[in-house]
DNA sequence: ACCTATACCTAAGATTTGGAGGTATATAAT
DNA sequence: ATTATATACCTCCAAATCTTAGGTATAGGT
């Protein structure tokens, strides 16, 4: 993960982004993860392959995300979703990102919006 | 680094947090940064000292931070402050943070980018 | 025929962190 | 006097996460 031409920061928060996404559009795959990351962040923010795929599988093992593959247009999707255990520990890790970030914030001194 | 009782958030935002608190102090010392951290954050930050000496000794192997030491009340004090260089990093790497951050907030709250 | 986009994957190495431990002095409580 | 707590520094180990760099394969455009 990094922002414009700087690499390597906050990591910890992958396996957030991705539970968010999937709380959002119950149902994504992971090359449609990168590129929505892309176009929330209007490019800023690029999610690497190498973190991502096993980030999914790390979140799979655990029992958060559930899969299902699809053929479409000849090539495999594999479409990840969140278990019911998922959306519980998804509604916790976002909880406790958002507040780690808001005394990240505090200490940083920006403005205490989220 | 953690918040509340979870542990191990957000790797990467140690050195820019102490960056960040040398930017305003002009000199600090190690146990100094991991009590006003905690009084910045009500407590709900703690910045361990396995974590935080590795991070120091690494910024000034970097050029950014000078020590200086003291004895007060017969105990020894490692002052820190921040280089010429220091302050010039200290300034881009704070700006970085503060990108990234705003672009995590918004795929966390999945603002439609434009 | 070649390149780009789509779509999945792994392995090596660097970096950061938490936890556990160590050393030492000053002060307050028992 | 002894103990506990706060102050103040440090290092080593293991775990986790990430970047970089590869690999495989299909579809469509030039």
């Amino acid at each position: 993960m990094n922002t414009s031409n700087n690499s390597s920061l906050l990591k910890g928060s992958l396996s957030v982004i991705i539970l968010r996404l999937l709380e959002d559009r119950d149902k994504m795959y992971g090359y449609e993860i990168t590129q929505k990351v892309k176009e929330l962040t209007a490019g800023e923010m690029t999610i690497t392959e190498g973190a991502l795929y096993p980030a999914l599988h790390k979140l799979e093992a655990e029992g958060l995300l559930t899969t299902e593959t699809q053929i479409v247009d000849g090539r495999a999707r594999k479409y990840y979703s969140l278990t019911k255990t998922g959306h519980t520990e998804a509604a916790g890790r976002i909880a406790d990102l958002t507040a780690f970030l808001e005394n990240l914030n505090l200490v940083l001194k920006l403005k205490p919006s989220l």
